[in-house]
DNA sequence: ATAAAAATGACAACGCTGGTCAATAATTAG
DNA sequence: CTAATTATTGACCAGCGTTGTCATTTTTAT
């Protein structure tokens, strides 16, 4: 029933110690012993019994993604990424949800760590713009890797997963200038998160670009809700001079905006143009469908797990491309902005 | 830096394995003794190593959630009811999305359990619903805990969680005949999930009771989705015989059918009043918001994994009730049956 | 005071890894 | 082709931090 590093060492005709190498993927084994353990590996369906190996080498094989997110999609997604990483290296995956605004959430975390004896960390929005954090992980001598917004990789972010909303921001802003919309306006998501702020700096660049001058009624601050896009759009479309166009900050702002409009009798994308970001169930559910930008979350965090995974394992083979992913989200042009007849 | 059970011994006074006892709340110990070990405990901020332990006992502590849903809010509020109750009692929780439909599905499960050496498994709707798991699962002696659609306890069910769809179903089409209504549909989800057929069952029965006979065609299949809403309501308003009011099986569903109806520019409630079941956030982000049933899904969890405590923890205290939870979901009174003013 | 019961402790597992060193096999140099 | 060198493997031991078993001590009841 249950198989051992006994019975593998002896199926295979070689030493404990050598499987045990096998498993550990350390040097000096010669390759056709290795092919004959694996073989016997795979015949006996062993398991490496996961807390023997963790007790015996202090390393552990689960790894922890901590969360704060009200957004249920994108965090099925992260997991699903993480997961699938998780599943190819051996590893399992501890998930954390938690408040970020806690007072003691460094010590949270730490707890976290050392209670599961964690061997990295997967951190989102708003734990990977939290600089106490980071400084308190590193303390403590956990690998972590972050997913957070940027475009230009640097020695500083090593353990970084970049997303550029930046340049996904100006290309959907520029999709919406090409269409002929000069009064564009942008609903915000959360200050606190990067991500709007890059946004919105993407969006501000791609007018400059053109010479137009950002009507600052225009740039309306908010959350990353659907109610806070309602609330966005409203107050847009009740000024004297309207916008022919609405960047929203995320989907579910965008579908909030959307459902305003509608409410407001005003024809999509007829008398407003209206473009969302993430690709989230939330842009297929809309009618019109909305135009948005594809943030290909689940390959973000198979990437993020991949370069966790790097420094976790000791001796995995460091000659992969060891540079930092940069992910920029696709523009997605769906009939929020261009009908399509 | 790391505090082992050999500090905690020490400190206290006692033997090492006295302490294992107080942590195993092992009859026999004194009450005394099991004070002083308490005091060391907390003054050392000890924490078991769980791989010893796991290794040491061949006892887990961790148990599995299995599932395969598209529902990302239902998903979440899973995991965090789970998650609840896992740290109450110092357990870990291991997700595992998968298909349900995979020909080897079984087999899959059993690996996870194998290979994560799972204490225990939590199964929502379809796996719960699988009768070749629950078969499986018993084989290997795995404890296992489901969550389905039921309303009457019975020693066969005695590791289920019910969730009482027929008498929550009953009262909404209640809440919908009291307001008047004679002609409602009803649209279904998947076959497959016993649930929407509990729900059908339930708004039939509240039909029965009142003498009206079902119109037939007013019953829609369909599956749990935005789409499925939206083509359902869509066919329901194209019928000769159109009805007043709409039950959707679950809110995604009703948001499907609210946005179908504004599109046919169908004036909700006073035209048609529309109904979800399970209280997401998507029956709050529609305008007018959405009558529905409220389905406590982070206390629906919580309570399983309590089940599933009660069997996988050797020595706790077994005077606690020990039936069969049964969760009635709560009618909701929204704007979208009821107007306000 | 003595038998029985309750509480505690000593010590060997649990399945694996890390280290050290010896034994063997493969490779290279001469 | 042989000796010297190097690469690979194995044997063995000592843990890792707990729990299980069973012997021992303490307490309680008679």
């Amino acid at each position: 029933m249950k198989v051992t590093i006994n019975d593998v060492a002896r199926h295979a005709g070689v030493s404990i110690k050598t499987v045990s190498r096998v498993m550990n993927n350390e040097p000096s084994v010669r390759k056709d012993t290795v092919d004959k353990v694996q073989a016997a590996i795979n015949e006996l369906q062993y398991q490496p019994n996961a807390a023997a190996r963790n007790l015996a080498s202090s390393r552990s094989f689960s790894i922890g993604y901590i969360y704060d997110n009200p957004n249920a999609y994108y965090v099925i997604d992260m997991q699903r990424g993480l997961l699938d990483a998780c599943r190819k290296h051996g590893y399992e995956l501890l998930i954390h949800p938690t408040n970020a605004k806690s007072p003691d959430i460094v010590q949270e975390v730490i707890d976290l760590v050392q209670h599961s004896r964690l061997a990295g960390l997967v951190l989102t929005p708003p734990f990977s713009e939290m600089p106490h954090i980071a400084a308190a992980l590193e303390k403590i001598g956990v690998h972590f890797v972050r997913i957070i917004s940027g475009s230009t990789p640097s020695p500083k972010l090593s353990n970084c997963v970049l997303v550029d909303d930046f340049t996904a921001a100006f290309k959907i802003t520029n999709h919406l200038l090409e269409l002929g919309h000069t009064e564009i306006a942008f609903l915000c998501g959360d200050e606190e998160h990067s991500s709007s702020g890059e946004r919105l700096a993407g969006y501000q660049a791609a007018l400059a670009k053109r010479g137009i001058a950002a009507n600052p009624k225009f740039i309306v601050p908010g959350s990353y809700s659907f109610e806070s896009g309602v609330k966005g759009a409203t107050k847009l479309m009740e000024l004297a001079k309207k916008p022919t166009a609405i960047f929203a900050c995320n989907d579910e702002i965008a579908a909030g905006a959307l459902f305003s409009a509608r409410l407001m009798n005003i024809a999509i994308p007829q008398q407003l143009a209206i473009a969302g970001f993430e690709n989230s169930p939330f842009s297929r559910q809309t009618w019109p469908p909305l135009t948005t930008a594809h943030q290909p979350n689940v390959t973000i965090a198979q990437q993020a797990a991949e370069l966790l995974f790097r420094h976790t394992k000791p001796n995995a083979s460091k000659n992969l491309t060891d540079k930092q992913p940069v992910f920029i989200p696709e523009l997605l042009v769906r009939e929020s902005t261009t009908s399509n007849s």
